[in-house]
DNA sequence: AAATAGTTACTGACCAGTCAGTAATATACT
DNA sequence: AGTATATTACTGACTGGTCAGTAACTATTT
């Protein structure tokens, strides 16, 4: 049975718009929020939908259901900035170019995507086991062949000590997402709270390169070449 | 209304046994185990029952919820370990130290037990903060210091090169952390799935030892002194 | 018999996913 | 221009199932 159409609709103060356009995005970028927040088992789609200034159902009239909302969300997020990387980091020498990929990595780790991300994949995916697959493939194994192909130039110019650059590209991770998502304290771990985000990079960045260059801390200081990793660091120090 | 008596018991086989002493434990091995493959949050008490062979209610006789079965899953796995590592790094100079802690370290976190642990830190914690301080208190902070400490010890013997040795703990954390929970590739991450552990562990002590020490790769090697990190690593290699 | 250990059935809350209905826009016709 | 009609985007109450925690009862031990 129709509507008893109340009145003229005033067209200032519709409640709501479609925007259909605008939906996918709107969601998922709630869905990050969210399932950072909560974990990937336990958002609650109603809440992603609040967020989004959705109804619920809305979700599923873009995304079948909850993983495949989580994969699309990795995809716009892991792979879209594994990608950037591959295009940006092509020219300079090696070390120029790992300092670029270091930065651009820990960039990426500090921002809220990554970290949450990181902590569903880390805490929750082996319970869904073709989502792990699709992140090992498109996230992980592309990270490290980008990283390591820098190293293997690094090492054959000879500005890296010999070392496996598999090896050297996995430690390199190890210490900038560990040091990321600690940084990011998500609790009250009094760990690194109190120190800015620049400084725990140099940290990380020194750590690293001492152990990679050839002669680190040794004779080159004596020489009188510019033998620190500080070298390329640059300098803003705030 | 009062019970009527139906007859009396058959002595010989009883349908289960009155085990208090037992029973937390069973029900802490159990939820282990379930809490690792579900996550906390996704855990039931029914399976945690089943596998510890006990009904769900007889749990809440021993806990009284979730989280608090969890929490003291947590302090008697990791806490326990920090507390051995506390007691058992004392002797030698601080490069032995070093290596006993980083041993033992390593052991713990390719246990079964950890990278369990480890998952839900970093995947859930976030939503329970009481846990979290909790566990930054008694673990986290703790582990750092007693890593600290040797450190300090040796950096202040010159064994190791000038660094702050909080941050030469975190780094080693790091490292260790992360490449033992990739080893452990509870999915499919073709990230270490075919080297062996003891193989990793040397490429992560190798890789940390060439940054912490002074002369890492450099004269040392020249004038006959055995300078590689291998020194001091024991010859069980199989 | 009393005390203790354990079980089972139940409750209330919660949530992913659905679908009948409604509001906003587009189009056709005056 | 306005008005009727069709189409599409979106809503939110509902369903079916799950599970933490509880209560009422039963078995074992002392």
């Amino acid at each position: 049975m129709p509507r008893t159409k109340p009145a003229k609709s005033v067209k200032s103060a519709p409640k709501w718009r479609r925007r259909p356009e605008h939906r996918p995005q709107q969601i998922i970028e709630a869905a990050l929020e969210v399932f950072g927040e909560c974990g990937l088992a336990n958002a609650r789609l109603q809440d992603i939908a609040e967020r989004a200034g959705v109804s619920k159902g809305t979700i599923y009239l873009y995304f079948p259901n909850k993983e495949e909302l989580f994969r699309e969300m990795v995809r716009q997020t892991a792979v879209a900035a594994i990608e950037y990387a591959e295009r940006t980091v092509g020219s300079g020498t090696p070390t120029e170019q790992l300092y670029v990929a270091m930065r651009g990595y820990w960039n990426f780790v500090r921002s809220p995507v990554f970290s949450t991300i990181y902590r569903l994949v880390l805490g929750e995916l082996h319970q869904f086991p073709d989502l792990a697959k699709f992140y090992a493939d498109e996230v992980v194994s592309r990270g490290l062949k980008l990283l390591s192909g820098i190293i293997r130039k690094g090492v054959d110019a000879g500005e890296f000590r010999e070392i496996d650059p598999m090896i050297a590209a996995r430690m390199l991770v190890a210490l900038t997402v560990m040091n990321g998502i600690w940084r990011d304290e998500y609790t009250g771990v009094p760990l690194l709270c109190d120190k800015k985000d620049e400084q725990v990079f140099q940290e990380v960045a020194q750590f690293y390169l001492h152990s990679i260059t050839p002669f680190a801390g040794c004779s080159a200081q004596a020489d009188g070449a510019p033998s620190d990793t500080t070298l390329f660091i640059p300098s803003n120090n705030d």
